[in-house]
RNA sequence: GCGCGUGUAGCACAAUGGCUAGUGCAUCGGCCUUCCAAGCCGAGGAUACGGGUUCGAUUCCCGUCACGCGCUCCA
């Protein structure tokens, strides 16, 4: 066994505890609703927040729409016609009925379970008081109860009269079997019986127009994907597309998750970036072209190495590819891009071969056909899909995490985001040496002028030089150009690189330039 | 949703059934300061929320909310 568990017991480097704190201490995320309380499962992101998250997405549509010759973007309404959701399989399969042992409270999928048929076995249990007859009480496969205390909680549960087992002695009896045969659930740990099964529909309801009732009844879309499914008409016809091409779409989605986990990794207001990638099933395709299985392990690749090339360090990532007992009944394959969190490894997205299921589903639901004619063939056939679906916030997070470095100056912890310039919030901060001398604090401000026509860039007098460079270092800023008293003279100013400390000078009048080129060159303007 | 635990300032922590609830960092103002969290002076800022016990509750009890861990869930 051991490697599963292994693997399971792995963790980043860096507690979630630190991130979540200097999260909130220097203004990228911070707990929903706050001053309420809260609410269970929203995050809002602070002013550096929607610099980095805007940034993720900003590489993330760059990177897949427009670098790209395969590929259109839409943006879909967040409400939808909510046949939509009849067809997807969200409103049956969304709906898990669930149910708990009464004995162990634990939870269960009721349709997860096998019925029980026959003889159960029970146990006598005697308590008694000091002086009284003994009372019997029935608890089944007391096998599982180790010991009398545990017995005592079951019967506690079972019989909800606690003042009846208050200061009495328990004794358990052997099994013996019951008289009625018993048909239907049972707890699959204690064989206890089972509360009845509750519905827990996990997409959010709202309503749209006057009245509130069902026949107003709209979701909150768990998904961006199906409003690309419900558009793959209208791109086909109105882009000149042929297969195989890709549509992109970025935009918030709502579970109505049972336990919100883990700071923004499982959240009820998520944000995702999904592409439906519409290529040719293998029996239509031409010599040399690549088929649909061709397809879902070059999106595999290219997924990855996104977050390869965005600064994500290798042995932080994996691939986990689900068992063929864990993929839906239409999907051909699946398997999910993972990140070592500090909770251990997870998805940051899930790659999946999704077959002609959605597109059949819809023309079957909507009646409208959906298929693609095929100048080559000159047929018609439904395309298959591969869907990329990554979570921005979840993405997010793993950049936050994988960039944060402790290192050590002069003997005082210096902690830092070494963040990729195309994610990092600020680009470059200008500081000048002495805030008191006008002459300093204007040159540097001019900079900073020049500097915002390209870029996001920040100026800060408020501290000490060493100060505002481990204020810049923590929120990760690339660059940070320092004005001094010599800079009056000689026209030249110091340019300071964020993981190295290192230090150049260069006339005032090449920095942007330069800020510029080092920008362009990591892919970050 | 269940079980266990936690909740004190922006962050990290301390203390107490009773006197003005402390400390560090951070923030703001002032002085000073020529490159890596310097110094001095000053300022603002907290017992999650609601109820109960008590002469008195941040402390004990109950409820709510949030967070953490486990279960469950993760189409």
């Amino acid at each position: 066994m051991g490697n599963q568990e292994q693997q399971a017991k792995e963790k980043a480097a860096v507690a979630m505890d630190v991130i979540v704190s200097l999260c909130k201490r220097r203004g990228f995320i911070f707990p929903g609703s706050e001053i309420y309380d809260g609410l269970a499962g929203t995050y809002d992101y602070g002013p550096l927040g929607v610099e980095l998250k805007n940034n993720v997405k900003r590489a993330w549509w760059k990177a897949m729409v427009q670098q790209r010759d395969d590929m259109e973007g839409v943006d879909a309404a967040i409400l939808m016609n909510p046949r939509t959701w009849e067809a997807s399989g969200h409103v049956s399969n969304f709906n898990d009925p669930m149910c708990d042992c009464k004995l162990s409270q634990k939870r269960y999928r009721a349709d997860h379970l096998e019925p029980v048929e026959g003889l159960q076995k029970w146990a006598l249990i005697e308590t008694a008081g000091e002086g009284e007859e003994p009372t019997q009480f029935i608890l089944p496969n007391p096998i599982l109860a180790r010991s009398k205390k545990e017995a005592k909680q079951f019967l506690q549960r079972l019989q909800e009269d606690v003042e009846t087992f208050k200061n009495r002695r328990l004794s358990v009896s052997a099994p013996s079997e019951s008289e009625e045969p018993f048909t239907g659930l049972r707890s699959p740990d204690y064989g206890g019986p089972l509360t009845e099964p509750r519905m827990f529909n996990l997409m959010l309801k709202t309503h749209c127009g006057p009245a509130e009732d069902s026949s107003t009844r709209v979701y909150l879309r768990p998904e961006t994907a199906q409003g690309i499914f419900t558009n793959f008409l209208n791109v086909l016809n109105t882009s000149r597309r042929k297969l195989p091409f890709g549509i992109a779409q970025m935009g918030k989605s709502f579970r109505n998750e049972i336990t919100p986990r883990n700071f923004i990794f499982r959240v009820r207001e998520f944000e995702q970036m999904e592409i439906e990638f519409f290529c040719k099933p293998e029996e239509y395709c031409q010599p040399g072209e690549r088929n649909d299985m061709e397809w879902w392990e070059y999106w595999l690749e290219a997924r990855m190495n996104w977050y390869l090339d965005l600064g994500i360090r290798k042995e932080n990532l994996k691939f986990r590819q689900h068992d063929d007992d864990e993929l839906a009944h239409y999907a051909k394959a699946c398997s999910d891009v993972n990140y070592l969190f500090p909770h251990g490894w997870d998805e940051l997205e899930g790659i999946a071969h999704r077959s002609d299921f959605d597109l059949k589903q819809h023309q079957e639901f909507s009646g409208k056909d959906q298929s693609y004619f095929d100048p080559m063939l000159e047929k018609r056939y439904l395309p298959f899909v591969i869907e990329p679906s990554a979570g921005v916030d979840r993405g997010t997070l793993a950049f936050l995490i994988d960039a944060y470095r402790e290192d050590e100056v002069k003997g005082q912890k210096r902690a830092y985001l070494s963040m990729h310039p195309a994610l990092a919030p600020i680009k470059a901060a200008v500081l000048p040496l002495l805030k008191n001398r006008p002459e300093i604090v204007e040159k540097a401000r001019a900079l900073c002028g020049e500097l915002k026509r390209f870029c996001n860039a920040r100026y800060d007098d408020t501290a000490a030089i060493g100060k505002l460079y481990r204020r810049q270092d923590e929120i990760g800023t690339p660059f940070c150009i320092t004005v001094d008293v010599e800079s009056l003279e000689d026209g030249q100013a110091t340019i300071r690189e964020r993981d190295t400390m290192e230090q150049q000078r260069m006339p005032l009048e090449n920095i942007p330039a330069y800020i510029r080129e080092q920008l362009a060159a990591a892919d970050a303007l």
